[in-house]
DNA sequence: AAAGAGACCGGTGATTGGCTTAGAA
DNA sequence: TTCTAAGCCAATCACCGGTCTCTTT
């Protein structure tokens, strides 16, 4: 009933879990190494998931206080359309931008 | 070789495949808590972590047992019993009962359509 | 704070429910199936395994009450430190101090020192 | 016969960042 | 006190759920 919580040899923390979870957590932990082995398993977080979602909240009408506003500002000036001409297609791909 | 190819090559899981939503963590978390309590994002993609950890924990165990008993459908009752293998005893009142009257739904409008 | 009426309070909401008002409950999950069904077939077994209709309605139900606990327990860990933010030291407190959540061992990493002393 | 996988489709809510300031430190 | 980082907006579009056919149990 007892565990390292440290798969590495090191091992000194030896920790008590729920006995009823024990078997499974040991296998889970085998499932997610195997996961990694094959190298499934992105192991940083990017900062976003979708590079068109990005682009169009970049894109978006913005208020005074930076948040996103109704397609037209409500005190002065007119309207004006910005026909993003950006020629090129993006590969839809997801690059890990960081 | 049908062997190897069967479980072997797949491409990279992204986070879309492998953490549910999380606006929709956010919104459960939030519905649990009183309205002045505030969330850092550290805080909701760990639980979102935590979520995937779970389906997975359950799913095993259930997949497992599918396996030695040589079926090849997991079902609700699986889940359940693996529910009340690894512990989850607290849950189980809701669940069954939300089972129970799931699988009654689906028996009446079964028995609508003919 | 109330703390373990959680579980009373989960009963509460599933325990009268006519086979109507469960397409309703089942609309008003927050967790959408597809991504559920999606998770459970990174499995290495359950890949090549069929998975019935119910499967992620049953874990849908099931994490979203994980979901509420935890962020309940960490709450109530945040409060101790005087803070309105839930920060994910938090969540790991929660974890540590629930038998139940041990499976998250790996998962959430385990540095807070902060033992929870005797209550009363 | 009953039920799930997979392909397709159309409708829709999750995703998303700049500024303010709550609140962690 | 200093200064990090959470909440706040809502428009697009990836994805969810519904439906179909075909396969599996």
């Amino acid at each position: 009933n007892s565990m390292d919580d440290n798969n590495d040899e090191e091992g000194d923390k030896t920790i008590y879990v729920n006995p009823r979870q024990y078997a499974r957590i040991l296998k889970r932990r085998q499932a997610r190494a195997k996961l990694e082995a094959e190298g499934r398993l992105p192991k940083t977080r990017s900062k976003y998931l979708h590079e068109s979602r990005h682009q169009h909240a970049l894109k978006r009408v913005r208020g005074e206080g930076g948040k996103f506003d109704s397609f037209e500002g409500p005190s002065s000036n007119k309207q004006q359309r910005r026909s993003t001409s950006a020629a090129s297609e993006q590969r839809s791909n997801n690059s890990t931008p960081q | 070789d049908r062997g190897e190819a069967r479980g072997a090559k797949q491409g990279v899981i992204l986070e879309q495949d492998r953490f549910m939503p999380i606006a929709n963590i956010s919104r459960i978390m939030k519905a649990a808590l009183p309205p002045q309590a505030k969330l850092s994002k550290e805080s909701k993609e760990c639980v979102q972590e935590c979520v995937t950890e779970f389906l997975l924990f359950l799913t095993s165990e259930a997949s497992e047992k599918c396996n030695t008993e040589r079926r090849k459908t997991i079902t609700g009752d699986d889940l359940v019993f693996a529910m009340e293998q690894l512990g989850f005893d607290t849950y189980l009142p809701p669940i069954k009962a939300f089972q129970k009257r799931f699988k009654e739904a689906n028996k009446i409008d079964r028995q609508n359509l003919e | 704070l109330r703390l373990k009426r959680f579980t009373e309070i989960c009963l509460e909401r599933v325990k009268n429910l006519t086979p109507t008002e469960v397409r309703e409950y089942g609309k008003k999950l927050e967790l959408p199936l597809a991504r559920i069904k999606k998770i459970m077939k990174i499995d290495e077994l359950a890949t090549n395994q069929m998975i019935s209709s119910e499967s992620p309605l049953i874990l849908a139900v099931a994490a979203e009450f994980l979901v509420e606990e935890m962020t309940l327990r960490a709450w109530i860990h945040a409060n101790q430190h005087r803070r309105k933010t839930i920060q994910k030291s938090d969540v790991a407190a929660s974890i540590a101090g629930c038998e139940m959540f041990d499976f998250l061992i790996d998962i959430v990493p385990r540095d807070e020192p902060v033992k929870t002393r005797g209550a009363s």
